[in-house]
This record gives C-alpha cells, sequence and structure tokens, in this order.
DNA sequence: CTTTTATCTCAACCTCTCTTGAGTTATTGA
DNA sequence: TCAATAACTCAAGAGAGGTTGAGATAAAAG
C-alpha cells in the first residue's frame, strides 16, 4: 500500500458511519452483508448508506457481489491489513515504542507457521 | 482508545500534509522538530503549517513545547500505537487474515522479553 | 406484464475543511 | 526600548464531504 492508497483508506475510516460498516462487515467475515442488512445495522436511509458503501468500496475497503435481488458487502481483508502494516513500516522506523504496544493487541490465535 | 478518538486519529491522518508531518515526527524521535524546520520539509507557509499542526495537537498525535523562539513538535507514540491497536483490536476480532499480515510488517527489532 | 422488493443515482443544500493573506503575540538581541 | 525572528490567530473564500428526497434500475414473484 503507498500513501495514496493509504489516505484513501484513512479517509474512508474517518468517518463513523463508515468505521461501524467496516467493522460490521470484519466481524461478518467473507460471506458479507446485504446491503439492506447493513442499513438496518445502521440506521441508515438506503441513499445515505449507498454513499458510504460506494466510498468505502472505492477506497477498496470492501467489495460487492449481486446476489439475486440483493447486493451483498464484504471486507477486503487484505486493504485492512495493508493499511495497518502501512502505519507500522512508515511511521515506527527504528521506533520500537509506536510499534511493540501494537502487537499485543491483536486478540486472534496465532497463525501456526508449520504443523 | 475509543472510537472517537480513533475516528479523530484516523481523520487527521487523513490528509496529506499531515501523515506526512506526522511521519516526519515519528523518525526524528523524541526530540522532535521545531515549527519552522518542519514547514521548511514540507513547503508549507506558516499560518497552513499551524493549521495542521493544531488540528494534530488536538487529535493527540503530537505534542508541542515553547523552547526560546521555537515551538518544538514531537510524536506521541501512545497515541499511534493506540491507534493501530484500536484498527487491530476492533477489527479484526476472530479473524487473523486481518492482522498476521500486519504483524510482520513492523521492521523493529523487537523488545527481548527479559535478559 | 405488472407489482414488489432491493438498491442505486442525481440534484440540491448545508456544513466542514483547507488555503491564503494580513495582522498579532512571544522571545531574543542590539 | 526597538528591531528581528518564530510562530500563532483571524476572516474570507473555494472546494470537498455528507444528508435528504425524488426518481431510476434490476431482479423476483404473482
Amino acid at each position: 500500500m503507498d500513501e495514496m492508497q493509504a489516505l484513501d483508506a484513512l479517509g474512508a475510516l474517518s468517518q463513523e458511519t463508515r468505521l461501524r460498516i467496516v467493522r460490521l462487515l470484519v466481524t461478518a467475515g467473507p460471506a458479507g452483508m446485504a446491503a439492506g442488512a447493513i442499513g438496518d445495522a445502521m440506521g441508515a436511509t438506503s441513499s445515505r448508506l449507498s454513499f458510504h458503501l460506494t466510498h468505502l468500496e472505492a477506497a477498496g475497503l470492501v467489495q460487492s457481489r449481486r446476489e439475486g435481488r440483493s447486493i451483498r458487502y464484504s471486507a477486503v481483508y487484505e486493504a485492512l491489513s495493508g493499511l495497518i502494516a502501512f502505519l507500522m513500516r512508515d511511521c515506527c522506523q527504528g521506533h520500537p515504542e509506536v510499534c511493540t504496544p501494537a502487537l499485543s493487541a491483536c486478540a486472534c490465535p496465532p497463525v501456526e507457521p508449520a504443523e
């Protein structure tokens, strides 16, 4: 991820509704959610929701696919991890005090290298 | 870091000049840089620079102290690591595909737990 | 083929953000 | 005290961003 992509992603995430949508979609997993279900969860009108989803998709943070009448949106994991990596890579050069506390924030089970 | 602080930090970083200032200050280390030196590096007028520095300070990403005629700005490491931790903690719940690639982005030497 | 459901598109409006330029405050040195 | 340096503050204007409501498009059901 380069600076321009990072700026797009940061801008997309710096809005309350959009940050919540992304968090919702990440926890929803790869299956994602239909636009209507996201709208219900957000309490947003269809046009407002569409505006934010389009914004997030343009920033590469979510992707969509039509499924019957619905359009399902799902998080793009690589974009999120890419943004975090950008912040760590370009921001903590030689300064472990930036990245070390962040490293322990991940609650996920570590991926075993080889079993 | 809660959602509101994260939104402030994301908004502050989603602007080209401000993102560059933060990166500059992180690499400058705890000593920071005088406003004038930052302005020279950014090619920004004093009022424009002051606007962005004030914005960054309000978001908690940088701090300032007067030193003679100059005002030195330095990065607030906890805020940066807090933001990264927020993105990992609240975004990758149970989805290691978000955080695992990010974990390897840190180029800093790992801090030894005990020696 | 018409209706219903799900979602998007567009224009209008308001607000917030960023930049500029002029003027102000704070600190130091002559 | 006066001038020079360093940085901030303020008002004005251009532009981007977010919300709303009306209307359009796409897919499925009757």
